[in-house]
RNA sequence: CGGGGUGUAGCGUAGCCCGGUAUCGCGCCUGCUUUGGGAGCAGGAGGCCGCAGGUUCGAAUCCUGCCACCCCGACCA
């Protein structure tokens, strides 16, 4: 395959692309704003759902599933919900086709009108707490802790592979308790399992915060989020967690009996993350060479490949190869040993480094000779000839070694990429030169978040879980502040 | 949804202005030689030129409509 190379500084969104579908992850879809997941990007998105959804498991939930086709009826129950997603949904209006009169093409049945409409999920919390109805009635039905993996529906304007599409995967946890204290706490600790996921498995670090009242969720009290940043120095949003307070208790009438026997409204969070964390992995490592994983999500995360010249010198290696994959298995480290004849090993290297295999074990008739090995790895390229002894915790500590190596590298790169600013022209040659985190004072208010956003396309990412108290004037209005707040042009 | 761009073989493209039956590279197939960083030579296969309609003796090329994708906006927990 001809790949066209396209540099990161050259052209972000070119390069991201190409990235996309040279690594073999994903591809464009028929349907429009639509992605295919193709079998090593849906590998890696697999990984990532098996360490969250553990992580879910220890934290005391339960996967479900719910229905795909929510009742336009339910959807308009909590009015700033509706609102949040009227924009972005799609309607199923008809059950039937039928062939034109003509019998020309198949059209819809105008007969087979759906007395109400219904529409595909842009999230689940109304079909969900209208079944929550009635699966709470007591204090001990609480707190009812649940998880979907689900794919959703959102008919955004504009679509771009894994950060945004039409249909995307994604889990989102719906839990109630029977107070806000106890919400609040559920809120935090999942956007602690996102955070703590990101970093240690993915790799890539995220500021905890909270969001503005104008990024704030649709219908939630307090959105909490993780944010990361990306190669191009603009901002992503990884996951969010929610504390919807009582509001869709009270649009779906789910109360309970307390111990002390009154009845009130549950309280409720959701939260969740999506295929999108495909895209933050992808843009967070990759280079003009393609994709770099960290060991912990890759898919294969070493790659034997042998250089012969005979059947002879193919039979010897194959039998250590046999040897090696063996040692590095019993250690728990995926292998793939890739002995077709049909590719050369330089074509090889190239397409494993386009998929981001961390490691890569190359080796020959000089290595059958002097019992040694190449291992190369992908984050630094470098190489080096290792001998056979004890080879499989030499890689194993390489693994290890590269995983904490790619996270230093994004979080380096994540630190820098913070800026002070003090003064409005400051904040906007920040955003236009080096782009990334700007922090800054905020007055708290809406109409200067918006100003901002108008003025320089940056929005509050949020406010930081660990912003430290200092006061100032806000860049915009002058008027006093409590604290920075970490604005972003973001995706 | 507005502005700009693109759509030609699996991928990347030339041709389009100025209409005459589609160019090149990669990949694919066959054979031989090769194999420590995307091999070389020789031969071969592969095309509703995005879709639909129109103009014309004749359309990849001109006109109209539609669709998809990309970029910039708008939109977006």
């Amino acid at each position: 395959m001809e790949n066209k190379k396209v540099k990161r500084e050259d052209d972000y969104s070119e390069w991201y692309n190409n990235l996309v579908k040279n690594a073999d992850l994903a591809e464009h879809s028929a349907v429009r704003g639509c992605m295919i997941i193709k079998p090593y990007g849906y590998a890696i998105w697999e990984k990532m759902q098996q360490e969250l959804d553990r992580r879910f498991k220890e934290t005391g939930h339960s996967n479900a599933y719910f229905p795909l086709f929510i009742p336009k009826s339910f959807l308009s129950k909590e009015a700033q919900h509706v609102e949040g997603f009227a924009k972005e949904c799609a309607v199923v209006t008809h059950y039937r086709l039928k062939t034109s009169d003509d019998g020309s093409e198949v059209v819809v049945d105008p007969d087979a009108k759906l007395e109400e409409e219904l529409i595909v999920r842009p999230t689940s919390e109304t079909i969900i707490w209208s079944t929550y109805k009635n699966w709470i009635q007591s204090y001990r039905d609480l707190p009812l802790l649940i998880n979907q993996w689900a794919n959703v529906v959102r008919w955004e304007m504009r679509t771009r592979l894994f950060l945004r599409t039409t249909e995307f995967l994604w889990q989102e946890g719906h839990t109630a308790h029977a107070t806000a204290e106890e919400a609040i706490i559920e809120t935090k600790q999942m956007l602690d399992v996102y955070a703590e996921f990101a970093e240690n498995f993915m790799a890539v670090p995220v500021i905890k915060g909270v969001k503005s009242a104008n990024e704030r969720f649709a219908g939630a009290l307090d959105t909490y989020c993780i944010e990361g940043m990306m190669q191009d120095g603009k901002a992503l949003q990884m996951g969010t967690s929610h504390f919807l307070g009582q509001n869709f208790a009270r649009a779906f009438d789910v109360k309970f009996t307390s111990k002390e026997g009154v009845l009130d409204y549950v309280w409720a969070t959701s939260w969740g993350v999506s295929t999108r964390l495909m895209g933050a992995l992808i843009m967070a490592h990759s280079d003009d060479d393609g994709l770099v994983l960290p060991p912990k999500l890759a898919p294969i995360q070493v790659v034997i490949v042998p250089i012969y010249k005979n059947e002879e010198q193919l039979e010897a290696l194959n039998k250590k190869a046999a040897e090696i994959k063996k040692s590095l298995e019993a250690k728990g480290i995926s292998v793939k040993y890739d002995n077709r004849d049909t590719f050369k090993p330089g074509w090889k290297f190239a397409e494993y480094e386009l998929k981001g295999v961390p490691v890569r074990i190359a080796m020959g008739p000089r290595d059958l000779e002097n019992n040694t090995v190449e291992v190369a790895r992908r984050d630094t390229k470098e190489k080096e000839t290792l001998e056979m002894v004890d080879l499989a915790n030499k890689v194993q500590h390489l693994l290890e070694n590269i995983q904490k190596n790619i996270y230093q590298k994004a979080l380096d790169f994540r630190d820098e990429s913070i800026t002070l600013a003090d003064t409005f022209e400051e904040f906007v040659k920040i955003l236009d030169s080096k782009g990334g985190f700007v922090s800054a004072h905020w007055d708290g208010t809406s109409e200067t978040e918006e100003k901002i956003k108008e003025l320089t396309k940056a929005t509050i990412r949020c406010i930081p879980l660990d912003a430290k108290e200092s006061t100032g004037k806000c860049i915009l209005s002058g008027n006093p502040s409590q604290r920075r707040v970490l604005f972003a042009r973001a995706y």
